[in-house]
DNA sequence: TAAAAAATAGGTATTAATACCTGTTTTGCA
DNA sequence: TGCAAAACAGGTATTAATACCTATTTTTTA
């Protein structure tokens, strides 16, 4: 008779969320006790929950809210923070090497992408547990690969963009050009330029693809 | 003793349909029999498979090969013209009422999105089977919304994106200018900008910003 | 209610992108 | 091997975007 894992799910589509949990329910030393479908209240429920989970899986992009990003990365910031004791698996549809060393240099405890393996998942979730961290073959060599590239840009600066920002970005995203912009908004093109101006500084971009990157990347337009 | 629908699922990323698989298992009249983890081999798979699935779920964004698009679209299309009788579900991270319209329009049979609720799941896939469709609350409206709201665009012209115009589009996407892209690639400003102008009638774009989301929107570039 | 943040608007340059052309060379395929 | 497509490159304008500023008004929030 073993203890159980606990698990945490922090994830914002229900039905991977249910397709996880069908296949955690494989192995009955593993429990999921706490879910949520997004990033910004998963530390007030955590606060309320009465059991705590041990490993927590958090899907790297979760969807904004308001303009404010409460992305894997900036959950991850705050479990660490105010439950230290959780073990951060992170789930994500990329496989970028440069990204994995950032998001573990960070703090999450591992690593994992959504196209792996079920019993992968299970494995990650062990090691976890019992180590304290989990990293697969593909993220040891992205951490060696990135060990001592320094000039390290912090992976995201956690800027505030503001709700104009935000409808600025979406017109942009609409491939409407700063003066069709001013008009639907009843603004100077200025004002739109200063905007665009400010989201440049904020994001770190050279140029509009930046923004509209970044604005997909944060979830911040609706891409279909 | 009922007989048992079966399913396949074209979905790119494997915890997914695992988890799907594993949710489906609750409904014992359910069987998954048909698997593929990409859209151009569809087709080729089910002519070597024994057992033809009554239900196709499709996920709407599935990776681009080489260049050409093999979408959840596509996959319908092809389907409809070689497998008739198979229904198709199709599965979106998606939720824009337009998209959902022209999706059934194209001859999906059916149309949820990946935040819903497992039952739905099921219930969607028994109406498919017994009744031939699956039109949710939403999907309705959406049809209404867009019923002889011509003029309508074909969803996709299915244009043919060249080699070197999807290096133009990932350097474009990585905020190079026309320029820096030259100095990359060892050719003339003129011939990148011939590229860019060539990719913007292509794909219905009026700028820069359109050929990013587009490059997205069909996975031409990787977003992280 | 005072201070901070956001939104507004202006000026002045420079650089980049886009819209039209024309044409040649290279490459892949039937 | 010959045709078609793709890649290449040039010219000439025009329009849009970007990089710097400064400064006022409105809104939010502590």
């Amino acid at each position: 008779m073993q203890t159980k894992i606990n698990i945490g799910l922090v994830e914002d589509q229900l039905l991977f969320r249910e397709g996880m949990k069908a296949i955690l329910s494989n192995w009955p030393e593993i429990e999921v006790v706490f879910e949520s479908a997004d990033g910004y209240s998963v530390i007030e429920k955590l606060d309320h929950s009465a059991i705590i989970p041990d490993v927590m899986l958090v899907d790297l992009s979760l969807p904004a809210k308001d303009g404010k990003e409460y992305s894997g990365l900036n959950v991850t910031e705050a479990l660490l923070d105010k439950f230290p004791r959780i073990k951060i698996l992170i789930l994500s549809v990329h496989d970028d090497q440069n990204f994995i060393a950032r998001l573990i240099e960070q703090g999450a405890h591992g690593y994992l992408v959504k196209d792996c393996d079920p019993k992968e998942v299970y494995e990650a979730i062990v090691s976890l547990y019992t180590k304290g961290s989990y990293i697969n073959e593909r993220s040891l060599k992205a951490i060696q690969k990135n060990m001592g590239n320094k000039p390290k840009q912090p992976l995201k600066a956690s800027v505030q963009i503001t709700k104009r920002e935000v409808e600025i970005l979406e017109l942009t995203c609409k491939q409407l050009t700063a003066e069709e912009i001013a008009e639907r908004l009843f603004i100077s093109v200025k004002t739109v330029n200063g905007h665009r101006n400010n989201l440049l500084q904020k994001t770190g971009s050279r140029n509009v693809t930046g923004l509209v990157i970044y604005a997909i990347k944060n979830q911040l337009v609706e891409l279909l």
